[in-house]
DNA sequence: AACGCGTGGCC
DNA sequence: TGGCCAAGCGT
């Protein structure tokens, strides 16, 4: 980035944004007020996780949590169970002490310090709520923001070691007084550009209406950046997991340790997952109870860091006397079953 | 400061 | 198919 690099003009994004903002459930119509309460639980579900995974679970959220206080007020087993098959648990667990300490303090922070003290709330977040919610002028770089700075600005060094200069680069952008007036519509005329334009594969330039600034794009290299450093590769692991039945039409289940992996989240018991695959021999140990335990089927899923290979093992008792807790079999639904265990589910009531 | 932490869609 | 990616945070 030389001094002489002129700053994509702030003015041309936004009057692009009025032209193609996009419609959100979230986001507050031209002219109206945004509600805080919206505007955080769908940046929190936003986190790592796309816009169509979010939609139906953010609906869903709104329906049986209201308000900042009904979800403050609920178990937190429902909001686990509201939460199940959305991914990295630890969110729901921070958004519940989030709200609660929301609703004990009478609202929302409305700066970024503030914003940042609360639970499951980071850089990003406290930003992004700071501007949309409060009209704050600042500039929450999450991977959109930081492609379309990486590539306007021309950033070559690659992550995560770039982080801080893209970070510097962003807010460059957001000095500009057309984007301090609009701190909101700024930020999400941000994410609109990197989701639509201004993507990662194959950056729809002609378009763009930063085309005329944008370094990257003289240099020909807008679609090589941002650089990342090699992420290491994902290892196989493997588990055997038992469906255990009664003639009540029972299923034995268990609660995982409330942090870490899948953190309280519900699972059908099962031996630890390893990289050496299980003999038979080995994970009879493991299971609940004596019984004919028989082959249901296999699951394959992959997690954040290493991929998992599942034998589900199934059996029948006339008495399930083991550690854990019994759900019929028609309730699993209300279950807060990551997606890895609905799978052994569906495989286990198919067999 | 790296690393642990889900899931589903896309090419 | 498998690697990559998405409105990151906590430790």
């Amino acid at each position: 980035m030389s001094p002489a690099s002129s700053v994509p003009p702030a003015a041309a994004l936004l009057a692009w944004y009025d032209r193609h903002r996009r419609r959100l459930p979230w986001r507050a119509e031209p002219g109206e007020a945004a509600d805080p309460y919206r505007v955080w639980l769908s940046e929190i579900m936003l986190q790592q996780t796309t816009v169509v995974a979010v939609l139906p679970y953010y609906e869903a959220f709104l329906t049986r949590f209201p308000s900042v206080r009904a979800l403050a007020e609920a178990p937190e087993a429902d909001v686990m169970a509201a939460w199940a098959g959305l991914g990295y648990y630890a969110r729901a667990r921070n958004l519940h002490a989030c709200a609660k300490a929301v609703a004990g303090a009478g609202g929302f922070p409305r700066d970024v310090a503030g914003l940042r003290a609360l639970p499951g709330i980071g850089p990003y977040t406290a930003s992004a709520v700071a501007a949309i919610a409060f009209g704050v002028p600042a500039v929450p770089v999450d991977g959109n923001v930081e492609r379309v700075a990486a590539r306007v600005f021309a950033v070559t060094q690659a992550l995560p070691a770039a982080k801080q200069d893209i970070a510097a680069a962003a807010a460059r952008l957001g000095e500009q007084p057309e984007a301090r007036a609009r701190p909101s519509d700024f930020a999400q005329a941000l994410f609109d550009l990197g989701a639509t334009v201004c993507t990662p594969a194959s950056p729809a330039c002609g378009v763009c209406p930063w085309l005329g600034a944008c370094a990257a794009r003289r240099a020909g290299i807008a679609a090589e950046l941002p650089r990342k450093a090699p992420k290491r590769a994902r290892p196989l692991r493997h588990g055997v997991h038992f469906w255990l039945t009664d003639p009540a039409g029972r299923v034995l289940l268990r609660r995982r340790p409330p942090r870490g992996l899948l953190g309280g989240m519900t699972e059908l018991p099962g031996t630890e997952w390893r990289v050496s695959p299980w003999a038979a021999t080995e994970w009879l140990a493991f299971a609940p109870m004596r019984a004919e335990w028989r082959p249901a089927g296999q699951v394959r899923h992959g997690l954040t860091h290493f991929e998992l290979a599942i034998e589900v093992v199934a059996a029948s008792v006339p008495a399930i006397r083991a550690e854990g807790f019994l759900r019929p079999v028609a309730d699993l639904a209300g279950e807060a079953l990551p997606s890895v265990m609905r799978k052994c589910v569906r495989v286990a009531s198919a067999a």
